[in-house]
Parts: C-alpha cells; sequence; structure tokens
RNA sequence: UGGCUCGUAGCUCAGUGGUAGAGCACUACCUUGACACGGUAGGGGUCGCUGGUUCGAUCCCAGUCGAGCCAACCA
C-alpha cells in the first residue's frame, strides 16, 4: 500500500464533498498508477501453486509493434479487462499476459522505409546485421507507445511479465518449438507455388492473401498446331526497342490449324508448356496429344492435353498452362509431368526466361506481348470479366504466385487435434456459429509456409552443413545428370558458401535435407567453417502460436507455466481465428497435450458509424485517444490530413467529418468510451461506434457522480451502521432497492460470466439510474437521517460500484475510495479493484416489497400523468382519492400512501373502496382497471385538456380489449392454450373493462 | 459458388412462441439544495417480404429480397 492512495487526485478542495465536476483526465492518470504500484495487477503464483487461489488466465493478443491504438484494440481492451477484473475481484488469481508483437513484414517495412527517406540507403545497403540493429533501435524508441495506449485504456495486464514475440524467451520457444517440429517430421522443404509479395520479396501464408473482386478482360490469343505446314517470317515491333524496330518470328500460315485460349494474364504465356482441353469435349478431342507452336519460343514444346478439371463452358475451353505461376497450372504440371518455367523474378519483372521481353514489370509485360501478338494476327478477341485479384494484406500488391523453397509445416495431424479438441469440448468457440467455420477451416488446410525472405524476426533454426555438400551435388548429378548448375559451379571452382547458395536453389529437397539439420544450438557460430544457418526468417505466427505458453517460460517447467497454463479465454477478433488462434491450439495441444484455453470468444468487428470498416486510408478511423479525451473539429480534420488518404477522395471524407462530428468528439473519458464498447458488443454483430451513444454513456457516469455527491453531502461524517445491524428497520422503499439491488448484481454477473457484455453495462445502467436514482434516491430524500436508510443508500452504492468497476475502473476507483466509511467497512482491503465481487444476496431477495413497491409506482405514474395533462403546475397543491376494490392494494395504499404523496408531490392522499366512493365533480381520473387515481381539480383544471385525455386513454384501453377478443374469439385458444394464459388474458380484459367504465365515469361527471 | 451473420421506433441497437423494449433524437412542462451530461409526462413500430407449422409467429421452418463477413473459384 503506498501514501498515494490516500491521496486525492488534483483539484479536490473540499473535505468531504465531492468536486462539482469529474476530473477523468487526473483520475485515470492517478490510480492507474496507484493500482501498478500496489501491484494490484499481479497474481500471487504461490498461491496458485499451493492451491490457496484458482488461476484465471487471458492471454493478451500482443498488438504490432508498429501499431499505434485503434478502436479493435480499444475493444478487446474493453473486453477482457472486464473479465480480467471481475475473477481478480472473485478472489482468482487474476492474470493478464501483456505483450507486443514484433510484426516481421510491417516492421521491416517501416524500418526500411525511414532508412530509405533519412539515409537514403537500402538494407541490402546496410547489410543484415547493421539492418537489424536498427529495427532493435527502432523497437527501443517506438515500441512503447502501444504500451502506454494500453495502460490508458485502463488496462489491469500483469506489465511485471510483458513480452515481446522477439526478445529472448520467445525465441528461445521458438527454436525448441521448430526443432520438436522437425525431429518428429513434421517440417519439410519444398519447391512449391507460395503467394510472392513482389512488394515486400517475400512469400505469404494463405492467410496473409485477401482477395478483391475486380474487373479485368479475357483477353483470347491462337496456338497454332504444328507440322500443318511451312513456316513463315512474321515481324513484331521489338519490345526492347521504341524505335519501331522489328523481331521476327517464324509461325505457320495464318489459315492453319489453331486452337484458341483465352486469360486474364496474357504475359503469362511467356511462360506456357501446354494447353488444355477437357477430355470429353469434341470441339478438341482431334487436337489432344498434337504440339504447338509457342510464337516466342518455337523451339520449346508446348502440347494440347487433356484433363478433367478444365472447365468446358468458360472462355473458349481451352486452357493455356503456366505451371511456374499459376497454382491450378501448378497441379495440372504436377499431373502431367510438365516441366516449369519461371519468367518473373522475386520483384515480378520478366526474367531471362521471357526472351526478348525480359526486363519488364509484369504490367508493362503484359502490354508488349498483347501488342505483339496482336501484329502476329494470333489475337482473337477479349470480353471483360469479373475475377478475384489475390493482394497482399500487407502491402496490397497483387500476389504473384511464384515457384519458390520454402519450410513447410504439415498441417494434417494438427488440424485433426484441432477439430477434436472444438468437438468434444475441451475448448469452447463462443458464439458458437464459429465451430462450423472452424471445421471447415481445418478440413481444408494446406500445409503451412513457414518462410519469409525476411531480415526481421526469428531466424529459420536449420544449418547446412558444408562437410557434406559436395556428396549431396554428387547425389543429385547422379539422378540428372552432371549438367546441373552444381556441377559446373563445382568444377568453376565454387566452395564453401557460395556452392551451397547454388545448391540450395537447384537441388531436389530431400537431397538439401540431408545436409540440413534443424538446432537450438548457435552452430554457425560455433563452426562456421562447417555450419551456414538458413537465410529465411519464421513467420510472425509461429512464434504467436507458441504465444500462451512461451510467455510463461516454456520450454522450462516454470512455476508460471504449470499454476497458469492452460488459460481461462482467449479473447480476439474473428478476423484472426485462423492466423492465430488455430496455431496456438494446434501448437499447444502438440508441445504441452492440451489446448491452451478453455473458451474462444470472438469480438465484432468496429465500424464506424455508418457501419463501413474503420481504415485510415479511408479516413474515417476514429481514434480511440480522441474519444477519451474529446477533440475539436479542427484538430480532428488537420488530423485526418494526416491519415493516407487518396488526394481526390479527401475533401469529400473531411465534409463527411464535419457532418458527423459539427462539435468535434465530446471527451467520454477512458470509462466512457469503455462502457461504450461494452454496450454496443453485442453477439453477432459489428460494433457500429456510436459517438452520440459513447455521450449518452457519458451522461450516465456524470449521473454516477452526482449521486455520489448527493450522498457524501447528505450523509456527510455521520456514522452510517452495517447493514446487518439494521436488517429489522428497512422500510419498504429500503427493502425494495434492496432486492432490486440482487438481481441486478445477479444480471451483470450472469451476463459478464456468459460474455454478453451488452447486457452487463445494460443491466447495471438501468438498476443505477432508473431504480436506484430516480426512486431510492428520492425516496431517501425524505428519510435520510433514518440508520436503516443510511446504510441501505451507502450500501447500494457501494455494491454499485463494485459492480460496475470492471466496466469503468476509474471512476468506480475514484467514488469508492471516498464512501463515507468505507475504512470501517472495507478494513483490509485498499482499492475497489480488489474489493469483494458482489454476490446475490437471497436474503434481501424480497417478492413482497417489489410487489407492494410496484403498485406504489404505479399510483404515482397515474398521479403524475393526471397532474401533467391536465395542466397542473409541478408546484401546484394537489389532492388525490386512491381507490380500489381489491383488499390487498387498499391495505398496501394504508402503508404507502406518504410515500405515494412523497414521490408523487401530492399535498393530500385519501383511500377508498369502490363501493359507496363518490368522486368530485370537478376531478381528472386514472385508473389501471383496478386501481383508480381521482386527482382534485377545484380551481386548478383545464376541463377540455383532461376530457381530451380520458377519451385516449379510453380509446387505447378499448384498442387493447379488442386484440383480446379476437384472440378468445378462437375457440381452439381456450381449449388448446396453457389455462395461466387463458386466465391471465380474462383478467387483462376484466381490468380492460373496469378502467374503461372508470374513466367513462370521470368523463360523465366532467359534463 | 458455398458457409455464416444481420434486416425490430428517425438513428444506434436489445429482446421473447402469448397484445413489442432501451439509449439518443422528438413533443410538452419544469432551473425543486445531487445532477439541464438533469427531472416528469408524452408521441412514434403492419418486428424486410411471401408462404408454412401452431390455438397463437417478430420469435420456429421453407423460400425470397437486401446488407455484411468468411472460405473457395472459371484460366
Amino acid at each position: 500500500m503506498t501514501d498515494a492512495a490516500a491521496t486525492p487526485p488534483a483539484g479536490d478542495a473540499d473535505e468531504g464533498a465531492l468536486p462539482k465536476a469529474y476530473d477523468a483526465r487526473a483520475a485515470e492518470a492517478h490510480w492507474y498508477r496507484v493500482w501498478q504500484d500496489a501491484g494490484v495487477f499481479t497474481p500471487d503464483v504461490a498461491a496458485v501453486q499451493a492451491g490457496r487461489q484458482r488461476p484465471y488466465v487471458i492471454m493478451m493478443p500482443p498488438p504490432n509493434v508498429t501499431g499505434s491504438l485503434h478502436m479493435g484494440h480499444a475493444l478487446f481492451v474493453t473486453l477482457q479487462d472486464i473479465l480480467t477484473r471481475t475473477h481478480r475481484m472473485r478472489g482468482e488469481a487474476a492474470l493478464w499476459l501483456p505483450g507486443v508483437d514484433h510484426a516481421g513484414i510491417a516492421t521491416q517495412t517501416v524500418v526500411e522505409r525511414e532508412l530509405k527517406r533519412h539515409e537514403g540507403k537500402s538494407r541490402h545497403d546496410l547489410g543484415r546485421e547493421k539492418f537489424l540493429e536498427r529495427v532493435w533501435e527502432w523497437k527501443e524508441k517506438n515500441g512503447s507507445r502501444i504500451v502506454e495506449q494500453l495502460k490508458a485504456m485502463g488496462a489491469s495486464a500483469d506489465w511485471t511479465r510483458e513480452r515481446f514475440t522477439m526478445d529472448a524467451q520467445c525465441n528461445r520457444a521458438v527454436k525448441e518449438a521448430f526443432v520438436r517440429m522437425w525431429r518428429d517430421g513434421l517440417i519439410y522443404r519444398g519447391e512449391r507455388l507460395v503467394n510472392w509479395d513482389p512488394a515486400t520479396g517475400t512469400g505469404l501464408s494463405d492467410e496473409e492473401v485477401e482477395h478483391e473482386e475486380k474487373d479485368g478482360e479475357l483477353w483470347r490469343f491462337a496456338y497454332k498446331v504444328k507440322g500443318g505446314g511451312p513456316l513463315n517470317a512474321k515481324s513484331f515491333p521489338s519490345p526492347q526497342h521504341d524505335d519501331g524496330r522489328a523481331a521476327t518470328v517464324m509461325l505457320p500460315a495464318d489459315d492453319a490449324l489453331e486452337i484458341v485460349v483465352a486469360t486474364t494474364r496474357p504475359e503469362t504465356m511467356l511462360g506456357d508448356v501446354a494447353v488444355a482441353v477437357h477430355p470429353e469435349d469434341p470441339r478438341y478431342t482431334a487436337l489432344v496429344g498434337r504440339e504447338l507452336v509457342h510464337p516466342f519460343f518455337p523451339e520449346r514444346k508446348v502440347v494440347v492435353i487433356a484433363d478433367a478439371a478444365v472447365d468446358r463452358e468458360f472462355g473458349t475451353g481451352a486452357v493455356k498452362i503456366t505451371p511456374a505461376h499459376d497454382p491450378n497450372d501448378f497441379e495440372m504440371g504436377q499431373r502431367h509431368g510438365l516441366p516449369m518455367i519461371n519468367i518473373f523474378t522475386l520483384h515480378a519483372a520478366t526474367n531471362e526466361n521471357a526472351g526478348v521481353f525480359e526486363g519488364f514489370d509484369r504490367f508493362l509485360a503484359r502490354k508488349r506481348v498483347k501488342a505483339a501478338l496482336e501484329e502476329l494476327g494470333l489475337f482473337r478477341g477479349t470480353s471483360p470479366i469479373k475475377h478475384n485479384v489475390s493482394v497482399s494484406q500487407r502491402s496490397g500488391a497483387v500476389i504473384e504466385p511464384l515457384l519458390s523453397r520454402q519450410f513447410f509445416v504439415k498441417t494434417k495431424r494438427f488440424a485433426e487435434q484441432a477439430l477434436s479438441i472444438v468437438e468434444r469440448g475441451e475448448t469452447r468457440i463462443i458464439p458458437e456459429w464459429w465451430k462450423k467455420t472452424w471445421d471447415h477451416f481445418m478440413h481444408n488446410i494446406r500445409d503451412w509456409n513457414v518462410s519469409r525472405q525476411l531480415w526481421w524476426g526469428h531466424r529459420v533454426p536449420v544449418f547446412y552443413d558444408l562437410t557434406k555438400i559436395d556428396e549431396v551435388i554428387e547425389a543429385d548429378a547422379n539422378r540428372k545428370g552432371t549438367n546441373t548448375a552444381a556441377v559446373k559451379a563445382q568444377a568453376d571452382g565454387v566452395r564453401g558458401r557460395e556452392l551451397l547458395r547454388i545448391a540450395l536453389s537447384t537441388l531436389d529437397d530431400e537431397l538439401v535435407m540431408k545436409l540440413a539439420v534443424a538446432s537450438t544450438d548457435e552452430l554457425e557460430q560455433q563452426d562456421p567453417e562447417r555450419w551456414v544457418q538458413e537465410e529465411d526468417v519464421l513467420d510472425t505466427w509461429f512464434s504467436s502460436g507458441l504465444w500462451p505458453f512461451s510467455t510463461l517460460g516454456w520450454p522450462e517447467s516454470t512455476h508460471d507455466l504449470k499454476a497458469f497454463y492452460p488459460g481461462a479465454v482467449l479473447e480476439t477478433g474473428s478476423d484472426i481465428l485462423f492466423f492465430w488462434v488455430a496455431r496456438m491450439v494446434w501448437m499447444g495441444a502438440y508441445f504441452l497435450g492440451r489446448s491452451p484455453f478453455a473458451d474462444v470468444f470472438l469480438h465484432a468487428m468496429v465500424r464506424d458509424g455508418a457501419g463501413k470498416k474503420m481504415s485510415k486510408s479511408e479516413g474515417n478511423a476514429v481514434d480511440p485517444l480522441d474519444v477519451i479525451h474529446g477533440i475539436a473539429l479542427p484538430e480532428l480534420l488537420a488530423k485526418t490530413k494526416t491519415y493516407p488518404v487518396p488526394e481526390k477522395k479527401l475533401a469529400a471524407v473531411l465534409k463527411a467529418i464535419e457532418k458527423e462530428f459539427p462539435e468535434g468528439i465530446p471527451a467520454a473519458g477512458a470509462d466512457g468510451l469503455r462502457f461504450t464498447l461494452a454496450a454496443l458488443s453485442a453477439h453477432g454483430r459489428d460494433v457500429k461506434l456510436s459517438i452520440p451513444r459513447a455521450a449518452g454513456y457519458k451522461a450516465f457516469l456524470n449521473k454516477i457522480w452526482n449521486a455520489t455527491r448527493f450522498v457524501l453531502m447528505r450523509v456527510g461524517d455521520a456514522p452510517v451502521p452495517a447493514l446487518a445491524e439494521v436488517r429489522d428497520q428497512l422500510s419498504l422503499g429500503d427493502r425494495w432497492i434492496l432486492s432490486r439491488l440482487q438481481r441486478a448484481t445477479r444480471a451483470v454477473s450472469d451476463a459478464i460470466d456468459a460474455y454478453r457484455f451488452d447486457e452487463a453495462a445494460n443491466a447495471i445502467y438501468q438498476f443505477f439510474w432508473s431504480e436506484l436514482c430516480d426512486v431510492y434516491v428520492e425516496i431517501t430524500k425524505g428519510a435520510i437521517d433514518k440508520p436503516a436508510t443510511r446504510a441501505t443508500l451507502l450500501h447500494a452504492l457501494d455494491t454499485s460500484m463494485r459492480l460496475l468497476h470492471p466496466l469503468c475502473p476509474f471512476q468506480t476507483e475514484e467514488i469508492w475510495q471516498k464512501l463515507p466509511g468505507r475504512d470501517a467497512r472495507w478494513p483490509s482491503t485498499k482499492f475497489c479493484a480488489v474489493a469483494p465481487w458482489p454476490t446475490p444476496d437471497l436474503a434481501l431477495v424480497d417478492e413482497n416489497a417489489e410487489r407492494e413497491m410496484a403498485v406504489v409506482l404505479d399510483a404515482v405514474t397515474m398521479a403524475r400523468n393526471v397532474r401533467q395533462e391536465s395542466g397542473l403546475g409541478p408546484r401546484a397543491p394537489v389532492k388525490v382519492d386512491l381507490v380500489t376494490q381489491d383488499q390487498d392494494v387498499f391495505a398496501i395504499l394504508g402503508r404507502q400512501s406518504a410515500l405515494i404523496a412523497l414521490l408523487a408531490a401530492l399535498s393530500e392522499v385519501n383511500r377508498a373502496t369502490s363501493a359507496g366512493y363518490q368522486a368530485p365533480r370537478l376531478s381528472g381520473t386514472q385508473s389501471n382497471g383496478v386501481l383508480d387515481v381521482v386527482v382534485h381539480l377545484e380551481g386548478l383544471i383545464d376541463v377540455d385538456k383532461e376530457k381530451a385525455r380520458l377519451q385516449r386513454e379510453i380509446e387505447r384501453a378499448q384498442k387493447d380489449k379488442a386484440g383480446l377478443e379476437k384472440r378468445f374469439a378462437n375457440e381452439d385458444f381456450v381449449k388448446k392454450a396453457p389455462p395461466e394464459v387463458v386466465a391471465e388474458g380474462r383478467a387483462t380484459m376484466a381490468a380492460l373493462d373496469e378502467k374503461t367504465a372508470r374513466l367513462g365515469a370521470a368523463l360523465g361527471r366532467l359534463g
């Protein structure tokens, strides 16, 4: 416990009283520091191991080190912190383990960009080692920004256990995991078509590729069949020269037999090795097996093959096959044993295999190829087509399928385990409809490409043995002949690392595996003459997959690991279910034999007020910090201008902001933003962040503040007995609010346990405002000096603060600390943050009090209604008769007429039984069918208004009655509906009749 | 193309097999010693559309239209 806890935040002058307004900024900074200094966020491992405390563990999804707080972060912080704080208050050892992700591509790109801008250098100019030093420098300088922002949200994470996915501990886990998987035969090296991102120069996993529908064209051209006649020289403009020089090729005559293919990527024809048709397509059966003339590579063998995968309906029914540049073609190439001709460099420019088309960017190459084919008379028309283009999630560049050698993880076993884990309920997915998506993904998973051609990341712990290289090259030559690049290099005297480089890119993979060893030791450092480490790094998600246990010290068997694995829940956005959640389940099950969490809760996406995805480049991203602190319109506009919004969109974007936020964004405080996000996060629905709604919840927090001010002012320093001491002195109001409080407690608790954060928010909101403030506080105004009332009021406020604390930690702590008698009530509890979580006390649930209060409140509302509608001022003295034929109600009125008078501000209340009651001629009447409220109106009334009101009430009652009559008109209803429903209907009809009669009589009296 | 989610008051959203709810906005009155970021009362909905099951459907089922997400895909 520190002194700071006893020190009020700045600006507090009055002793005992609360300042008029809550200073969110000061309170947030103050309490966060105090909690952290007191070690509130750090759980007691020893207590867990000794069995004194149950663990409750959430692993925080590590935000990218390059990131700055966005609404998605704000949402996950809010939800995870609610869970963590609730369980902490329940006395569990709550561990919310935070950290930051090294985010391979993103971080490398950021640092490269800075390097370019400030020093005009590329990473290659620096070299790998120097460059990585720069990245680490950048991380040290900027990496804490996102962490500070999470803290500003109130995240009660255990920062003493904060991890970075690239720190030594995580690195050790990564190496260990890789090596074990390697030994178990789960990792292989393969030459595959990978998703190549030419902008960042690396391969990507399938999950990192997005599909965008775009307009394209289906371009048709002809391949001439070989052997149909003599070849003629034809020329086309040389793509290498713009001066009109021509290149020449030999082609069959124009009227020779041909086959027309359709493609969206004409430039890939430079790598064509076949044309495929459907085996049963009568148009082409005669051509199957024939050779075709490639216009630019006459020596290349291009054959017509038959394959059932061809769609006869699409295009011309004939497909050009480029195995090195299209996934489907790759598979077809495998089936038919076709060669693969790679025509692109790593930057997606044409390479030497493109012949005269070498050296063009892929899009320029497309133009040149098309021009050439047109000139040669092979063009056969074009048609528009909508098709999906694969785009890198990171860089936005169009993905180039590229033949490349990479390490893959076999996923079949993992997927089967993941299916079974969810199937048998070891891990629940919530909302549960995601299970179907999970199953579908696991059933259709392909092997996971874990290599990344980056520098920033965990370097693949594979080492190549230079002492074995000659032997392997020889083995390769035995298979393929001595004409291989490696053999040639050997003959030229190339040795060591350079020879290895050549071998790695040309030798068969299983031979490469013979000289490769996976090891957790730094073999290359130990013996650089013998060992060379793999250049590539691992996919970021590889280290993220180990997060639930690498953070706890795995592979060591640490106390943390024993105490805190597996965790309780993994909470994250549904968009990374596969990237991350799946991989954690795979690896957790594989290395520790158990799924890393009991529940997976997937929250929705945060969108803007119009329902659009928030994105900086769309200019519609709302910065959580602007909602917390507020921002004026000019600053908001200025800020938006710094976002990467396309030039031509900017004006419209700014206009939209002006329209949506004419006054800027009002400050909601961290608590306000948290409450708003929680209240809006219903299952199965995106969170559309509504600023007006946030303002509404800010008003709620203001209401709480002021209710507390009232209590502090009125209760002051006077002694407040414990609730238990005054149990036998409770008034109806006391018993009622305590009963309602138990229900609210149950509702909030249940909602949080069910991840229904919206329900939790609504339950506390509803209770505090509509019941505690609107009714109970009003009641206490007449009875604040009674010990039972003070005890009840404080108990209700105290309990409410504890219930609300997980949602709004700062303001509740600020208030809770100042509640009168806090030290006496909670002698051993220093903070609301660790105060006991409220549990419903069934002994305080009081059905009778609730029923009685319902009668009171009904009477009050009816009295107020007459008073308002008949134009009586709020202060006019009003005399009311309460009339009923119901004995219970009559008895209640006897007990509670003073309460009714208080709440409805009546000057006089009398009760009467229906029999023999004579209403005054000038009166306003309201009835619910059981109880009539008759307001004396002599000298006060606007008779016409009152008549109109009565008329309206009668019409409404009759309309309701008609609905019920219709139901009863159906004989089957009475026969088949449950008796209680029928009885209820009858009672309602009777009450409506009664109400109509009463109001009719009142109308009659008015003349 | 398949899977999933959503379509309820002007807006943002809850909800249930038994005559529809909240917040904001709206109307009227009220500056009452906690709070105008407030109080009181009130207006406002054929619960996307069409069928079916049922005594009864906003809720269950089928279809349909619309919005969105995910996965796949025809080159």
